[in-house]
DNA sequence: GTCTATACCTTGATAGAC
DNA sequence: GTCTATCAAGGTATAGAC
């Protein structure tokens, strides 16, 4: 297989996605990678010309992670309303870091979107997000809301974003666990038939 | 005056302020502030010891400044749905910059709750929440609301910062007002007698 | 109180041996 | 392909002249 796929370039994406979402991205340096991996700071150029180009493949990495989250989500049900609250329940199956670091997504959106030296909002940030939302919206176009899908996706984020945020802020687990339920209670009232 | 109010401090903090919000916190150098304000560097040690110090300096003066925005509230009705529903459109007022660079409140907790390498946890991250959350708490009460109050007031803070992290992430005014609006709404629908 | 010069460390990135 | 040595730049922080 090509340089792509080696073994190393692999370790170090992983690792680099923890420590993105631990530390955040511009707090992680590649002494922090090197360390995690045993692999030489010198050598990650080898494998990325830049640390852009690391941040690069972890965000192609969490789009491919979500991709297969949702066909999941697709196989445990046909419903497009349960497969929308199983999406909306996602972020209790990472409970302790969701408290600790808020919402992956949302956080590194959020850190990335400020000013950066070398202007790095051209990049795909917004991937991920755009994935769950599209995804969102066949679900709500199989359930007949097809008007208005655009702003029930972004609403439902919206929401999912808000109790992540809160929750982790004041480290409130029961929060956390009502929040969402009050999320899929809502979609239960706007969707169900 | 002592050293507290000197206006070199008073500049540094308010130009720290901007560059923590617009550039993050860790983005942010001395020499970011030493340009804004034209204050040499190596000047910036006499009024802090470090830039944790200015940091809490910030927090308190964002502090502040929310405790004068919401005696306006009070100053501007007697009702206390009103007064909520005052604070909740208050993100419209920094329209542009909450699309920029997201919650000032929001974003820097978020980036501050990530594990930094002097541990910046113990820092009141969370003051200007408790502030806001507190005073929100208040107007329920007058309203009635005792129970749940403590529930509520996360609710809305939640909400208020979902919408402005997805309108920020996709830099849309309209759904940043549309969202407002739908928390005005939701506050008369729980509120309203 | 204000400013300059600088120490010391870490950063991202490069060069070149093996 | 892998690793070491090193670079230039920028970071926080300090010392000391004025």
């Amino acid at each position: 297989m090509g340089t792509k796929g080696s073994a190393n370039r692999q370790r170090i994406i992983v690792a680099a996605d923890h420590l993105f979402y631990s530390h955040g991205y511009n707090q992680t340096s590649f002494s922090d990678i090197s360390d995690e991996t045993g692999i030489p700071r010198g050598n990650f150029y080898y494998y990325f010309k830049t640390k852009e180009d690391i941040l690069g493949a972890v965000v192609d990495a969490r789009v491919s992670d979500f991709k297969e989250i949702l066909q999941q989500c697709e196989k445990d049900t046909l419903d497009p309303l349960e497969r929308l609250q199983l999406l909306a329940q996602f972020p209790l199956k990472h409970e302790s870091d969701v408290l600790k670091y808020g919402c992956p997504i949302g956080s590194l959106s959020l850190e990335l979107m400020k000013e950066q030296a070398s202007d790095i909002s051209q990049m795909p940030l917004t991937a991920v997000f755009d994935l769950l939302k599209e995804w969102v919206e066949v679900q709500l176009s199989a359930l007949g809301q097809t008007s208005n899908a655009d702003e029930i996706a972004k609403d439902l984020l919206a929401k999912l974003q808000g109790v992540t945020l809160i929750a982790s802020v004041y480290n409130d687990v029961a929060y956390l666990h009502r929040g969402i339920n009050d999320v899929k209670d809502w979609l239960n009232q706007i969707l169900s038939h």
